[in-house]
Parts: C-alpha cells; structure tokens; sequence
DNA sequence: TATGAATGAGAATTCATTCAT
DNA sequence: GATGAATGAATTCTCATTCAT
C-alpha cells in the first residue's frame, strides 16, 4: 500500500464527480505507480502543479497517457499522492534513524539528520511544490511539521536518556528549523563549510 | 498552459516588435490599469500565475477581456507590471519611512518597518507567485532584495548617526530577515504577542 | 433573448462547475447561437444527445469549435437551449393560429393545426431525442404537452364560442393525440390520402 | 463515441473472421453471460447505447472488463446478443400462453397477454435503446413485430376456433397496437383503473 | 478462463490572443 | 478606447479494445 487515500476501494459508490485514485492490484501496476510518482515529482518541484501537464507527466514517465489516468483520474489526486508519499518517506527515514545504532549520541544524531535531510532535499522541493505557498497554516504542511517535530523528539530522547520530555520536545523544534537550512545550501565549493557550521549548530542544538 | 504565442518569448528579453505594455493617456485609463494590476494581483496569489486565466482578471476587474489585453497585451507583461508596481510600492514606503520624523531614532523605525511590512504582506504574495519558487537568484528577487538592503541601511544610518556604513549594511541585512518572518505571523490571538517579539528582535538588529 | 435559461446573466456567482450557456450580447452572437441551434437539432435527430460530437456540431454550423464552447459550454446545455427553442416556436405557431381569422372555424383551425405540426415535425424530432425515452412523465414533455393542450383548447373555443371550456379542454386532449400521427406520416405516395383522413379525424374530434 | 475500431464496421453483416459473440461452455459461464446481459440491459435502457461504457456494464455485473470482453469481443455484439435475447423471450412467453390452458378463451388470453407485456417493459426499454428511433422500418423492430403479429395471431385463433386466419392476422395487428400502450401506463394510483380499461379494450379487440 | 494493466485515437474543454464593430 | 465574438492549438480526459500474467 503505498496511499492511505488509494487504499479505499473503487466499488465504493461515491458522489459521482468525485473521482479517487485506483490502488493497483498487481505488482506491474504498483511499480507503474512509482514511476509516475517519480515523474511528477520532478517535474512539479520544476514547473509548479499547474504548470505541469499531465502528458508531460505519462511521457517523463514512460506511460502512455491512458495508463497515467487509469491511476489518477486528476492532477490533484497525483498531487496528493505524492504529498502521501512524501510524508511516509520521511517517516521511515526518521524510523531509520531511532533503529540505527550510530543515533544513539548527540554528534552521531545530528550527523545522521543532516544526511537524511539532504537525501530528502529533492522530494521535498517537490512536496513544496503542491502546498498553499502563502498559507503557512496549510493543514498538510502542519500534519508533516507535527510528524517530524514528534520523532526528532524522540530521537532526541534517545540520544540523551537524561533528558525530560518537554526539553526534548523545545530542542525538537530548534533543530528542525536549523534541519530546514539544509535546503538552502548552494550547490558550491562552499557548501561543505557551511555544512559543516549547520552540523555544529545542529548539535548544540541537540545537546 | 495553453499559451502558444508565449512559449516563443518566454523570459526571454524584449526584442524590437515585441508589445510592450501600453501606458494610460488619461486619469480614467490609470484607474483602470490600477484595477486590472488589483484584480492580477489577487488571482496570481490565489492561484499562482499559471493558475490564472486573463478572463478571469478581467472579470474581477469588472473589465472586458479586451480592455485588458488593450493594456496588457500579454499575460507577461501584465506579471512584470505587476512585479515592477510592488518593486515601486516598497521603494516608496521606505522613502516615505525616511522622510518620517518618527523613524530617525531606532525604536521608531523598527516600529515603522514592521507597520510598512504589515501592509505590504498582501502585495508580496501576489509578487512571489511570479517569480521561480526554486531559484533563489532569480534576478528580480534579487534586485528587490537590493533595493530593500541599501534603503534599509539608509535607514539605519539615518536612526543612528554613529554607525559607519559598513555597519549598517550588516544590520540591514538582518533587519531584513527579520522583517520576512512578519509574512508568517499568524492571524490568531497570540499574532499581537509574537509581533511584539519580532518588534524587539528588530530593535536589537537595528541597534 | 433566445432562452431564458440563458437570460440570467453571468455575472452571477454560482457554484463553480455549473457552467450555463451565455447569452450573445450582438447581433452577430444572436445568429451564431442560431445556427449552432440548428446544427445541434439536425445531428441530435440523427444520432441522439450521446452520439452527437461537439465537433461535428460545430463543423456542421461552420463555426470554430472555440465559438461554439463560448456560447454553450456543455452539451447539455445546447440541449436544454434546443428545447426551450422548440417550446418556443410550438408557442408561437400556436399564437400565429389565433391571430389567423381564417382558423376562426373548425375546418379552418383542423387545417391550420396540420399544417403547424408538419412544419415542426422536424424540429420535434430533435426535441424528442433530447428527453428520457423511457420516461413518458419527463418534465421537459410535461411542459411541452401542458401548453400545447391549453392553447389548442383555447383555439377550439375561438373556433367554436358555444362550446363550453370543459368540452373544448377535452377535445383538445384529443386532437392533440390525432396531431401526433402526423410525425408518423410515410413520405411516400399515399402520404396525401393519410393525411386527408387525419384532416377529416381531426375535424370531427374538434366539431 | 470513442470507438475507432468500431466505426469499420458498423451495422455492417459480420463478414468471415470478425468476432462473434462466443457462447459459453459450462453452466458457469451461462450464468455470467446472463448478469451480463442484464446489466447491459438496465444501463442502455438508462443511458442508451451511446451512452453506456463497456467498463460500466463489467462493473455493474461485478465481472472484471475482461471477462466481459471474453464474452462479447465488441459492444455490437453485446448489443446484438440483448436484442436476440429479448426476441427469444418475447417468444418464449408467447409460446408459454399458447400452452396455457387459461388463454383459450378471449378474456384469459387478453389477461394473459396483458401481464405478460408487463413483466417484458423493462426489457423492451432495453432493446429500443439498441435501435434507431428515427427509422420505423429498422430490419430489428420489423422481426420483432411480425414475430408478435403471427404468434398473436395464432393465439387469438387458439381462443376462437371459428375465426377465420386472415381475420385472426388482423385483430392480431390491433391487438399488438394495444399492448404497446402498456408500456405507458402511469406508476400511479389510477395505473390499475386505466389498465382495466386497456383490458377491455383489448378483449373487444380479440373478440 | 479470469483479471487488471496498457494503449492511443478521439472527444471534450480551456484559454491566450486577435479582430471587427 | 471599449467590447465581445472568433479562433484553434494545447490540454485534459474517456473508453473501446488488446494483452500479459
């Protein structure tokens, strides 16, 4: 299952008008549904929802546009889709991060959170890309933000024993706004300089 | 999306031949034009610029499509008419901030920079959704953002006679970060409270 | 104005997806709607609401695909702009009788009534594929048979002022039924003789 | 609308090697074909032909767009497959009353074919949603019709010994008039009066 | 045989822009 | 200048039919 939103069925009679993405049922379906996450998050973060055609799409994709529509009847429905998935991934990654035993220390933490959110960098353009940008009260964005600030607490907790909940949870906060800065690095020589200054803010952030 | 004739002249530079927007001759054309601008700007931060249809700005200015395209003869011209009007907006409230008593002493001017900010919030929406979300050097943010640092320190020289330019040009620059967060402010109860935080953080900056 | 669905105005919020034909406001619009009228009611007799193209419509009418989508944005609202023209045009032939002194007499008036129905039968061809085949009480008929009834029986009266209101509704009823047999007249050699019989028929239920 | 593949061969005398409806083996596949064949029916009769989907009738019968293509390889030929199978039980219950004991006399038969008609509306709205409504002399409708005529025919003289065959073949065609208007009867509570009438007249008819 | 994914031609619809009045 | 109609390329979307598993 890779949508919460996709896993409702189809039988299910709804308001006719209000379509709803189809959940594959076979592997060759699920991975086609990769792929088309794929494409429009690239070619969302680079042109913007309603820039982006749903041609371009299935062809960036490799998909005829028919097999782009079988599984998502609208634009929006990918859109939402892709925020879904977006949303697991980050997920997992922090759930990767509470398994690994390299997180368990403050230094290990910060480095370990600094990597995730350079993997997650691209994808997060995209996701960026399908929000309300002059609402920061956007509900998706809020339901992400509360998810990380939650788990970097967590991780936060376990990476310092000692620590109280509530300490945990105001550092939590902190470090997600430096984390943040990571989208922000340029592409140059520098970078690694200055990602370097952020690991250190992040840690003391941390400790 | 659907522009065929634009997708020849795409952010590309004016060549000779090419329209350009047409100026008002009389008061009621500079009415006119300012509704079309009013009713553009709204939409473009609504729905973004791809999102926004020239009959609909039309329709909200209480104009006919033709009327638009008299002034506008293409939705390009219309963004930068509209990204040019914000540019001369912000320019003319910090000329009207130097000439206002009230702001030659710090406290002063951090208060007026806030209230100016404030007003421009709505304005800025509409000017951020014309520009490319994902590239921080785009020029006309960063000619804004120019012009916005030099009046600053303008500013700040102007509030405190003492500092050397250098300095000034420092502190603007933090100033102006510290301004942006205004366009975060929540609506809610607590808005006033964190405004006056952002009030004092500013002061500090400026001082 | 053609239709009065299409009478009130644009301008008018309503629930955005519930398009609605726009009225033309030139003469030019008002002959466009015309003959997209009748391109409409020739392909919808042919090949019903469902098998009826936009495109061929507008092919048929000469018109660009885009003019006729300014004017009608649904199919169903040419549909509904049809038959509110075929209404229209039974109300007026029936208003052209009782201004005719020459339908002041029960031959004259069976005479004339034929000669209205076979003149309209084309356009009711298309009407009638516009309605629930299925469903003899459709609105759309009952409105249709209602002023029909109503003006022929106020006919039978002018042809015959002895008769009673009562009387003349009900021979209306009947001769309203005789009416409809004309659509069913072959074109063939006989047609002349069949239509002489309904001719006498029709005189005798309304003497 | 859509279909390309169909336009080829259209109404067209299946030549050698065009797919025909393939017939199932085993009891299973009987089944199927038949909830097929009824969802099929229930949507034309809802939408007409044009407007029912193939995807519509699979999901409708619960079959997968598959399994209905394993049956009818084209829309014609499910289509077709409705209309022969309406012709087969309209003859089927006419066979059925000549067996009754209860029809051999006037008033059972008129009862009998009465009830009969009634139990086949909703299947005939079906099978006139697959003909052209504008042709009266569509090949389909004719052999439907003379098969009615001479069964009818049959029947009638089955209840009356002594009439001749030409004169049973003509009350037969008034016979078939009348029970056509069964179809129209109005849902509503003088449904049973006005069928009651029908009953008569159609008695008077026979006799 | 059953199922669901794939395909793409074709139909529906939108909208930037041009023009005649 | 103002207005609304005209245009058609680009896009969205649908669905009959085919195929692989």
């Amino acid at each position: 299952m890779y949508s919460s939103a996709m896993s409702k069925q189809n039988q299910v009679r709804r308001p006719a008008g209000v379509p709803m993405a189809r959940a594959p049922k076979r592997e060759r379906g699920r991975q086609r549904v990769e792929t088309l996450l794929d494409a429009a998050a690239v070619l969302f973060a680079e042109n913007g929802l309603e820039g982006t055609t749903m041609t371009a799409i299935a062809q960036r994709a490799g998909a005829s546009i028919g097999s782009l529509y079988q599984f998502f009847p609208t634009r929006q429905l990918l859109a939402d889709a892709l925020r879904e998935r977006f949303h697991r991934h980050v997920a997992e990654a922090l759930d990767r991060l509470a398994r690994d035993e390299a997180c368990r220390n403050p230094a290990g933490l910060a480095a370990g959170l600094l990597t995730m959110m350079k993997a997650l960098s691209a994808e997060r353009a995209a996701a960026l890309a399908l929000v309300d940008q002059n609402d920061p009260r956007d509900p998706h964005r809020l339901q992400v933000r509360n998810m990380m600030r939650t788990r970097i607490a967590a991780l936060i907790g376990q990476a310092q024993p000692a620590l109280d909940a509530a300490t945990a949870a105001r550092r939590a906060v902190l470090a997600l706004h430096l984390l943040k800065l990571v989208h922000q690095l340029p592409d140059e020589d520098d970078a690694a300089a200055l990602e370097e200054v952020l690991r250190q803010s992040l840690l003391a952030a941390i400790e």
